[in-house]
RNA sequence: GCCCAGAUGGCGGAAUGGUAUACGCGCCAGUCUUAGGAACUGGUGGGAGAAAUCCCGUGGAGGUUCGAGUCCUCUUCUGGGCACCA
């Protein structure tokens, strides 16, 4: 070994890479018994023409840390790695430049994983995962089979978000701020048919398994609001004609289910409804509108909501409507006859496709009643509160009882009740008849039980969540094995024709039909199949649904007679940790939730959660904290920077410079923090006593002086592991930083401690410590097949400490006691200090707290 | 508007209710060097002071506590998400 021999990272990770790949050291025995599992899985990259991105870099830095962590614990870890290889991007290119998506997915894929293996990611990839594989998708078609037969599918035409541009069908979860999601064209409305999944069918069963997760509070909670649970009543009100109806004619009898039928989660507020509201949509507005005197006039509404797409609804900032002339509605619970209007603030799509109006308690009704001259009426009042206790329930009457308080609460009462204030909180009801003084809670409950005894309504649970659109007329997707006879009725392909294959004589340029019905290919082959006249519906999936079910395919990636062998499947699933991004807290998650819930309800599957811990990644952010694109200029290239700096650097700094999920700031002056670091483990080499020496766990005689060193290393060897298990990596190597600083000091460190520290190191800045384990130490096995170093509890622990003396909670003395002190004496020593004597001046002693291992506070 | 997350030195950040600012960057001084850089050593929250030392300090205002960056209430600002869900 040269003594100058320099740390040069481009050499020598460059070697160890190829010696990891050649050596097989990241395969793993899928059936290995021998040891515990555990499966940790990324969200596979999109593999896009730019290549890798840093947030790719952190995640995987993270999870791949993650892996060689759990590695030299002992267990039998899956790291797998794939491609969510369909998709618009790479089928756009093939419009823009004629090449087969085939092609430039292939190029992609080959440039991925030379960056990934660049970095040191040690993903098995001898059982990748690639969506646009027929290996792949013939099980993304086969399951779709399952979910077909078990009435899990269904087609249906309806409205919904049409891409101009994309000239597609896109889900209402992938429209973001009204436009498209991957094009950013803003959305129209189309009928359009499409096959869709029954996920409300789950609805509940997506919010209840929540409970039984390990992932971050609000990326649950995220998920809840997606799905929008709301419990509520449906209130039927019967329809009666106006008295001011002018045209003379008698209404049409009508019976006595002729009810207009609304939804309301606040039913406590009905006595203060004024007028009931229906989507323009509602089909009893067609029957309706046929006894009002305006007519034309609300046809013409109709037409006009119509025409506007879903967000111009909602971004407009008037609300507008129109009134049925001619037809009122009987509130049940006091008979009161309303008006009745039709405006487009109330989605169809959404409880009844009717409300009623209660402007006092609702802003949106508040609003259009503002608009409409509408009369307002208030029957909630916030409760009475008194010496911070609740006593509306005490108090029989409502008006007394704010005798007893201030104007302010008194004024604002008078305010609600009158209509003149808004109020949308829960509270005590006034005005309400025989549900006076009731809570808004309790009124919900006994109001819906008198409606439903006298059958005028019911109570309903509503979700937001719809089911999910997956057919897309696009070519570059997994084909829908779907086939029409000549009647139109769908079929499912039989399993011994999957895969049903993605033909290749396709033209892409969107014209609007998929370009499936342009292949001569498909339609010979179905017809060889099924018979003359049958038709291949031309459909391909929403690229979610392949991204839905990837996790179960890497334990067995190569099977072609199952999508997992069951042993494997039992073995692997369900993956322990799953790392990726915060964008995927609603739509990917949700989706992946849903086919296993749905798998598992079919037997397919005996778990019904794909993830039991999750955490996210932050953004990568250029220095000043702004997103990288391509418009800024700002995009950093990861082969850039371990060019520059070296793998293990680069890796190690995404890892230091903050916790996992907030964001980071890429800035390159602060990489040279951790080149340091490793330059300094680098160098330590040279510190060594004896190359040769024999390494054993145990302390080498420990004396006096290296006391300090063998107390530090057993905290870092308890410290990183910690950290690494709780994904509070910045802290693990702020503490390898420190313990190098400590050995730095050394003027000699034994090999045993050296080879500690690299086994520590090793699952952030694997390249380096490779190097020196085999050409240094001189082992002859890779780093990576060695067990992580035991730690002695007793010696973790400080023997003498800094013993804080306060006087009022303000430090005013230090003494380095035994850590073991005991409270008598500690007391004692804090007594006869003299700053502290100084601070207590003479005063009376009131208390003196002890807390053991750390302070004496004199309270005076 | 609603929901979620956050606010700590010049900067990234650390801190089971118990020494606020670990670790790193930057900066200052020194050693070495023809010089620059690199490397190494020491210093580095603000204020007063020759010093000992004292006072103030975790967005703001209150509160709980012997003791609060940490817990509670209100508030301001920033970031992210959702958007008429009755």
């Amino acid at each position: 070994m040269e003594e100058n021999a320099k740390y040069n990272p481009n050499e020598i990770e460059a070697k160890w890479q190829k010696f990891w790949l050649e050596k097989g050291i990241s395969l793993i025995d899928k059936d290995d018994v021998t040891k515990e599992k555990f499966y940790i899985l990324d969200m596979f990259p999109y593999p896009s023409g730019a290549g890798l991105h840093m947030g790719h870099t952190e995640s995987y830095t993270a999870s791949d840390a993650v892996y060689r962590y759990k590695k030299l614990q002992g267990f039998n870890v899956l790291h797998p790695q794939g491609f969510d290889a369909f998709g618009l991007p790479a089928e756009n290119y093939a419009i823009k430049t004629g090449i087969s998506p085939v092609e430039t997915t292939k190029i992609n894929i080959i440039n991925y994983i030379r960056q990934m293996q660049s970095l040191g990611f040690a993903y098995d990839f001898s059982e990748q995962a690639v969506t646009c594989d027929p290996e792949y998708y013939k099980w993304t078609q086969w399951i779709f089979g399952e979910f077909f037969k078990q009435g899990l599918v269904y087609k249906k035409t309806s409205k919904t978000n049409w891409c101009p541009s994309c000239q597609t069908v896109i889900a209402n979860e992938q429209v973001v701020d009204g436009k498209c999601e991957r094009c950013g064209t803003e959305i129209e409305q189309k009928e359009v048919p499409s096959w869709f999944f029954k996920i409300t069918d789950f609805a509940e069963e997506l919010i209840n398994g929540l409970d039984n997760v390990d992932w971050p509070e609000y990326t649950k909670k995220n998920q809840k609001n997606w799905i929008g649970k709301s419990e509520g009543v449906t209130v039927k009100f019967q329809i009666m004609p106006s008295p001011v109806r002018s045209t003379g004619h008698p209404l049409p009898s009508t019976g006595e289910d002729e009810c207009i039928e609304v939804f309301t989660t606040r039913v406590d507020t009905i006595f203060g409804c004024t007028y009931v509201v229906l989507a323009p949509e509602n089909e009893l507005v067609s029957v309706l509108k046929e006894q009002c005197e305006n007519k034309d006039e609300i046809e013409k509404y109709i037409e006009q909501a119509k025409n506007k797409t879903e967000l111009n609804r909602m971004e407009a900032k008037e609300k507008t409507g129109v009134e049925l002339k001619g037809v009122r509605a009987i509130n049940p619970f006091n008979d009161e006859n309303v008006p009745v209007y039709i405006a487009d603030y109330v989605l169809a799509s959404y409880g009844t496709g009717a409300v009623m109006a209660v402007p006092v308690h609702d802003e949106r009704d508040w609003e259009f009643a503002d608009n409409h001259n509408l009369p307002k009426k208030g029957v909630i009042i916030p409760r009475p509160i008194k010496s911070g206790l609740l006593i509306g329930d005490e108090i029989d009457n409502v008006d007394e009882s704010y005798e007893h308080f201030d104007n302010y609460a008194n004024k604002k009462k008078d305010n609600i009740r009158k209509g003149i204030e808004i109020f949308v909180e829960d509270g005590t009801v006034i005005d309400s008849g025989e549900f006076n003084k009731l809570n808004s809670d309790e009124a919900r409950e006994k109001m819906a039980v008198w409606l439903e005894e006298k059958k005028l309504g019911k109570k309903i649970v509503n979700y937001r969540l719809r089911d999910w659109s997956i057919s897309r007329q696009r070519y570059w997707g997994c084909p829908i094995p779907i086939v029409y006879s000549p009647d139109g009725e769908a079929h499912l392909v039989p399993e011994e024709h999957l895969p049903w294959k993605l033909p290749m004589d396709v033209d892409f340029v969107p014209t609007g039909i998929s370009p499936l019905a342009k292949s001569a290919e498909l339609k010979k082959r179905t017809e060889e199949i099924f018979g003359a006249g049958w038709t291949a519906e031309y459909d391909t999936m929403d690229t979610f649904v392949d991204s839905s079910w990837y996790f179960l395919r890497y334990p067995d990636a190569h099977n072609d007679q199952e999508f997992c062998s069951k042993e494997r499947l039992k073995k692997w699933l369900p993956v322990d940790v799953y790392i990726g991004g915060a964008e995927h807290t609603y739509m990917h998650l949700l989706f992946a939730r849903f086919f296993v819930k749905a798998m598992h309800r079919i037997g397919i599957l005996d778990f019904d959660e794909p993830f039991l811990k999750l955490r996210h990644q932050g953004m990568v952010l250029d220095k000043e904290g702004k997103k990288m694109s391509k418009s800024k200029g700002n995009v950093i290239n990861p082969d850039d920077m371990v060019a520059k700096f070296g793998a293990d650097s680069v890796r190690t700094y995404m890892l230091f410079a903050t916790p996992l999920e907030d964001a980071v700031m890429w800035n390159e002056n602060n990489i040279v923090g951790v080149r340091r670091f490793l330059e300094k483990v680098w160098k330590l080499q040279y510190k060594i006593t004896n190359y040769k020496l024999q390494i054993t766990n145990k302390i080498q005689n420990p004396n006096d002086q290296n006391k300090k060193l063998v107390s530090l290393i057993n905290k870092t060897i308890k410290k990183v592991g910690e950290d690494i298990e709780n994904f509070r990596f910045n802290t693990a190597v702020s503490q390898l930083m420190i313990l190098v600083n400590e050995m730095e000091k050394q003027t000699e460190i034994v090999a045993a401690d050296y080879e500690k520290l690299l086994l520590l190191l090793a699952s952030f800045a694997p390249h380096i410590a490779e190097e020196i384990f085999q050409k240094v130490l001189g082992h002859e096995e890779s780093i990576f097949l060695q067990k992580w170093p035991e730690f002695e509890e007793a010696l973790t622990k400080d023997e003498t400490i800094n013993l804080v003396l306060q006087v009022n909670g303000k430090v005013r003395d230090m003494v380095s006691v035994g850590a073991d002190i005991a409270e008598e004496e500690a007391k004692k020593i804090a007594l006869v200090s003299e700053k502290i004597q100084k601070h207590i001046g003479g005063k009376e002693v009131k208390k003196i707290i002890f807390v053991p291992g750390k302070l004496v506070n004199i309270v005076i």
